[in-house]
DNA sequence: CTTGACCGGGG
DNA sequence: GTGTACGGTCAAG
């Protein structure tokens, strides 16, 4: 029989010392295992010199441990050239690492390749299958009890439309705790809420399905997984939270944590600082693992709290009920059903995160060739790795080892190398810029020069590119296209064909969405190559292709600022990809500067117009000179761009930041005088007790128990004070507090913002208010005693 | 200035 | 499990 379905994940398993592989699927007649018992574990072998000596070398072998079920003469391609090795097959996997050690022992044996790759990555490589889009398996239907569905004895496996990515069929949960006890369990999926609560009163909400005990609560729990049945199970830090209560809690009460498609229970994958909760036969993606690894690159967010996380890409924030307020509410028993509704709430904040982060896991899934299990935990090193190794089996190129821990301590000591070009602003105001930038800078400088490891310092070639870094000279063979560029020409390619279609495209449709997906994970994945080469670890590691990449890219911004100038314009900054442009005639020369530029380019890469802004400010450090990398801009219409303005952040109280803000907009819009009316006004406020507390609040994280530290510090009073009322502060919480008025040290007056009922208007004003606004205005020439509204000549400060 | 410990998210 | 992979910050040396 012939089945089709989205491939939700693959593994293996040795069954009577044969290892079978196991594909998970998605059919629309429910879930398909499907095992391959034919697929057999290999590795090479390099040969020192003769390949004839190596293979009967192998042939005499004894090995102590493992099978040798085969080997085989082959040619691969390494680092460029041709290269005889021996493909050695073993029985099992686990033979695997054992063989390779016994082999490369052998005088014969030069090095042992390819003999880390998982086995299921193998199989999914080799046979080109793109999870999660669909596939079809050919095979005769098979009994396993083991398994919740239908199992097939595959013979043939076939990739089929990669297009045809799975559809969302999707659970969302979530678990409230309090001292050490499961209290809630909340999920959220389309058209389903429901939230099972651990005390059998008090509940009004629809949704509250009361509970006897925890280990009632577990159990249902379980039972409603399976009788739902999704392809995806979602959560925010499920693995290193929710996944591991259930496991303790669980285990406390003789329960199996069995809530997969198969009769196994949830393991835990250790994977170096992280650990990822599998369940079999469903997709379980902790959707913090995927931000926190690959989206945070390019949030605005400092944190990636929930709240912060669903703030940013959704535009909606949770609940208003603090930990305390839940620990309290739970302990009286009292405000239950807004318990229930907050414990709902981080399900559905969850399920709607997944709504657009899990299609973007998909396409790189379907991209890199990884199963979305591994997607969703990988780091930007590793998605190129694995993309490369896929493509590395498709193009019989030998996959290079994995540095050991000495050569990536040796590759680390090598220090730093030069990164973009940053040009320092002049400080003050600058008007009508205009903003330009490079397309994918270092993708297409990497592409249109051909660097790569195969094509540096090749033996024999005929154009060699050579690029000066420091003393060293590196070349470049321009002759054949090398690996890594051959891989960007078709990522780069195919987004730039995408990013033409979907103009075409109505915005509202699931085409456009899948096509913007899709060229989003070609971007994440090109844009990471260059990270790639400089990365210690990285099997293709190659510094000299990475500094020649940041070199290249000087080049070419110098190239761009030169003609510029030659031009007339005036260049107010710029930063390793970009360049800020004045000069009254920016707009209708525009085009001219920019066929300039793009004339003397090499194919691939190109000069785009990002943006034009009425006014621009840019500030000077302490020693006096251009700050780089922090400045605000004003568009047209009356947006505000801030970058690096490092008072921007968390650990400042809201005040201070929406009066930098303001500072900032006034100083843009030419209003300098209004901008240290704002700084006067808001001190009069703070001088008068007309501030609310709470935008005075500062929020600290406490990294052990308010006890075990040391030293006095604001946050650690706070925290010590608010215990001996009550609350229960351990290591990890999050403190908010205010410096409140009276006398003795600032650690002395700080308290929880709830207990606050006053401030201290002195500290607020000079730690706050004044070195925010001073950070913009002393561009002005105003010092901090005049901001505070004394005479200059004073120079005393009055209210320290 | 360099080195080592700590931290992230979750309740 | 064909294992075990981060990167930034901050206090101490």
């Amino acid at each position: 029989m012939e089945i089709t379905g989205w491939l939700l994940d693959a593994d293996y398993i040795i069954e009577d010392d044969v290892p079978i592989i196991r594909l998970f699927l998605s059919t629309e007649d429910g879930p398909v295992q499907a095992r391959i018992d034919s697929f057999t574990p290999y590795f090479y072998l390099v040969p020192a010199e003769d390949i004839d000596d190596l293979a009967e070398a192998v042939a005499d072998l004894e090995p102590e441990e493992g099978t040798i079920t085969g080997t085989e003469q082959t040619t691969r391609v390494d680092n460029g050239q041709k290269q005889e090795v021996l493909k050695v097959e073993t029985a099992v996997p686990p033979d695997v690492p054992k063989l390779k050690d016994q082999c490369w022992e052998l005088d014969a044996v030069q090095e042992a390749r390819e003999f880390d790759i998982p086995f299921y990555k193998r199989f999914l490589f080799d046979h080109d299958l793109r999870p999660p889009s669909r596939i079809t398996v050919e095979g005769d239907p098979l009994t396993d009890p083991s398994f919740d569905g239908q199992t097939i004895a595959a013979t043939s496996v076939a990739q089929t439309e990669t297009d045809d990515i799975l559809p969302s069929d999707t659970l969302a949960f979530d678990l409230e705790v309090y001292k050490d006890e499961i209290i809630m369990c909340s999920f959220y999926s389309d058209g389903y809420r429901k939230v099972l609560v651990n005390e059998e009163d008090g509940f009004e909400a629809e949704y509250v399905e009361p509970v006897a005990s925890e280990q009632a609560l577990l159990e249902r729990m379980m039972a409603i997984i399976k009788d739902r049945d999704p392809d995806i199970l979602v959560g925010y830090n499920t693995d290193e939270y929710d996944f591991d209560v259930l496991r303790d809690r669980c285990e406390e009460h003789g329960l199996e944590l069995t809530i997969g498609r198969t009769d196994r229970r949830v393991t835990f994958q250790r994977r170096g600082r992280f650990q990822g909760a599998l369940v079999e036969g469903r997709i379980h993606l902790d959707l913090y693992a995927f931000v926190s690894t690959v989206m945070s690159m390019t949030m605005d967010t400092e944190t990636l709290t929930l709240d912060a996380v669903a703030q940013e890409l959704l535009g909606k924030q949770k609940e208003d009920m603090h930990w305390e307020d839940i620990k309290n509410a739970w302990r009286d028993r009292e405000q239950l059903d807004e318990l229930a509704s907050y414990a709902l709430k981080d399900s559905e904040l969850a399920y709607e995160l997944a709504e657009s982060i899990v299609p973007q896991i998909h396409s790189l899934s379907v991209l890199t060739g990884l199963v979305p299990f591994d997607t969703c935990r990988t780091s930007y090193g590793q998605l190129v790795e694995n993309f490369m190794i896929r493509e590395a089996a498709q193009r019989d190129i030998l996959v290079p080892n994995r540095p050991s821990q000495r050569r990536i301590g040796e590759r680390h000591s090598q220090g730093d190398y030069l990164g973009g070009f940053v040009y320092e602003p002049e400080e003050g105001l600058h008007e009508d810029i205009a903003i330009f930038d490079f397309r994918s800078l270092y993708p297409t400088i990497i592409l249109s020069h051909n660097i790569s490891p195969d094509t540096l310092d090749r033996a024999e070639c005929t154009d060699e590119l050579a690029v000066e870094v420091d003393e060293e000279t590196y070349t470049f063979c321009q002759d054949e296209q090398g690996f890594i560029p051959a891989l960007l020409d078709d990522l780069v390619t195919e987004r730039y064909e995408i990013k033409d279609s979907l103009q075409e495209l109505d915005e509202q449709t699931q085409a456009y969405r899948d096509a913007d997906n899709r060229q989003n994970a070609l971007k994440i994945l090109s844009n990471a190559f260059y990270g790639y080469l400089g990365y210690a670890s990285a099997r293709w590691y190659s510094r000299p292709s990475a500094e020649a990449t940041t070199k290249l890219g000087r080049e070419y911004i110098h190239e761009t600022i030169d003609i510029a100038e030659e031009m007339g314009f005036e260049v107010a900054y710029g930063d390793t990809d970009s360049v800020f442009l004045k000069g009254e005639t920016i707009q209708t020369d525009m085009d001219t500067f920019l066929d300039r530029v793009n004339s003397m380019l090499p194919s691939y890469m190109e000069l785009e117009f990002e943006g034009y802004f009425e006014r621009g400010l840019f500030t000077y450090t302490d020693e006096g000179r251009g700050a780089k990398k922090t400045y605000a801009l004003l568009s047209p219409d009356g947006d505000l761009k801030i970058t690096g303005f490092e008072y921007v952040r968390r650990d400042w109280s809201r005040l201070a930041r929406e009066t930098q803000e303001q500072v900032i907009r006034h100083v843009l819009e030419n209003d300098v005088e209004g901008a240290v009316e704002v700084v006067t006004a808001t001190i009069e406020d703070l001088k008068n007790g007309d501030v609310d507390p709470e935008s005075l609040t500062i929020y600290t994280s406490m990294s052990k128990r308010p006890e075990n530290y040391d030293t006095k510090a604001p946050h650690v009073e706070a925290a010590k004070k608010a215990q001996k009322r009550g609350h229960d502060i351990g290591a990890g919480d999050t403190v908010d507090y205010v410096i409140t008025a009276g006398g003795g040290s600032i650690s002395d007056r700080a308290e929880l913002t709830q207990y606050a009922d006053d401030y201290d208007a002195t500290y607020y004003i000079d730690k706050q208010i004044i070195p925010v606004a001073h950070r913009v205005l002393k561009v002005f020439g105003y010092s901090e005693e005049q901001l505070r509204g004394e005479g200059k000549q004073s120079g005393l400060n009055q209210f320290a």
